[in-house]
DNA sequence: AAGTACGGTCAACGCCGTTGACTCAGCGCT
DNA sequence: AGCGCTGAGTCAACGGCGTTGACCGTACTT
């Protein structure tokens, strides 16, 4: 029986059950981002996302290299909020908090106790850094009066991603617990004091 | 031969090389405080760990429970700020940050690099919480003139978490660049707008 | 002298990310 | 038709991880 090996594969339509090239690269892409929101980088394993996507844990590492550089594709670093910074600089800051406040959004909840686990590799915390200049100190940046404006939008940058950790990640109790539009208000003024100090002269 | 046996241990004082009981326990603490530091929670592991110790893994889990409580019994989960905070109310703000990147205190940014990996550990961040509300909110909160102290409290502490965080885990290059006193000047006096705000009638 | 509790050792488990050798289908070539 | 090539997919294995259970040997208790 030289060519009877065919009975071998159960499926006769290659194209449908085996997704061929291209698609399982999706599948994996797919599988990748709902493991990495819902378990975060650490608990979400190779082998789990291979499962899922239902392919050989070795074939997500030929196709994508490594699990930081799957990371990387798949998940999103700008948490969209390009959008939130393009209104008025005047109250930008309660804007930001308000953003990652609001409750409609559980996904960048996700996203954030995600990237902040994999922050401890290179490639993955280049990327934040680059994310960071990209998506605020940019744009921000130049709208800003006075001295050391990029400066003082890190600074910003670095207090919001405070009140992530210890609302997301540490899940701090007084946080937790605490009136989100007091929290909007509280810490979104003292950002927006960062961007936009208020003059001596001032009302 | 019945009792010549005692040939297999090299040596012969016993009280010398190998430390019993409670010797053993503080030598695989020393090693653990000295791995987390320089390599981290994840870095470091529990055979690194007990190698360094001379010791078999598995005794370093018969002891300890398990990495997280070796972990938790050996890392000072305050970083030792409880003195800076017993200083004069009005400038706790430049204080802490002052304090934290004193480049004295290397220790410092170890452990709180170590914390923060370790941080996705369920005792981990109960102890962490633990510690901001015994150290942070206990003492401040009461000092504070105005409403919601400790929901303000909790804020600067997360503000302050937010620069360790895009300093010593993200390593964010304009931060890393930036002149320390002026980092310490306006964030600290950011914070320090979050605990005692500037009433209107001020100077 | 027997019992027992305990410090310590050893081998193994099940998980992880990753690697290398392999099969096999498709495709262009002569 | 036969050829080699390429690239997708599979399989078994590696070394490392945290942790467990069975097993010693000693020392103290009774």
């Amino acid at each position: 029986m030289p060519y009877g090996c065919r009975v071998t594969h159960p499926s006769p339509d290659p194209s449908r059950l085996r997704p061929a090239g291209l698609a399982t690269r999706t599948a994996i892409e797919d599988a990748a981002r709902t493991l990495f929101a819902e378990r975060g980088f650490d608990g979400a394993s190779v082998r789990g996302i291979a499962g899922e996507a239902g392919v050989d844990p070795a074939l997500v590492i030929r196709h994508f290299g490594s699990k930081e550089a799957l990371f990387l594709r798949t998940v999103d670093t700008s948490l969209g909020i390009g959008s939130v910074l393009d209104g008025p600089l005047e109250d930008v800051g309660r804007r930001l908090v308000a953003y990652f406040l609001d409750p409609a959004r559980p996904v960048i909840r996700q996203r954030y106790v995600a990237l902040a686990q994999a922050a401890h590799h290179d490639q993955v915390r280049e990327e934040m850094n680059r994310h960071t200049a990209e998506t605020y100190v940019a744009p921000l940046a130049p709208r800003l009066a006075g001295a050391d404006a990029e400066l003082r939008v890190a600074l910003a940058v670095a207090q919001l991603a405070g009140l992530l950790d210890l609302l997301f990640l540490q899940r701090d109790p007084i946080l937790t617990a605490a009136d989100p539009a007091a929290v909007i208000a509280t810490y979104g003024d003292a950002i927006q004091r960062l961007l936009t100090p208020p003059g001596p002269e001032d009302a």
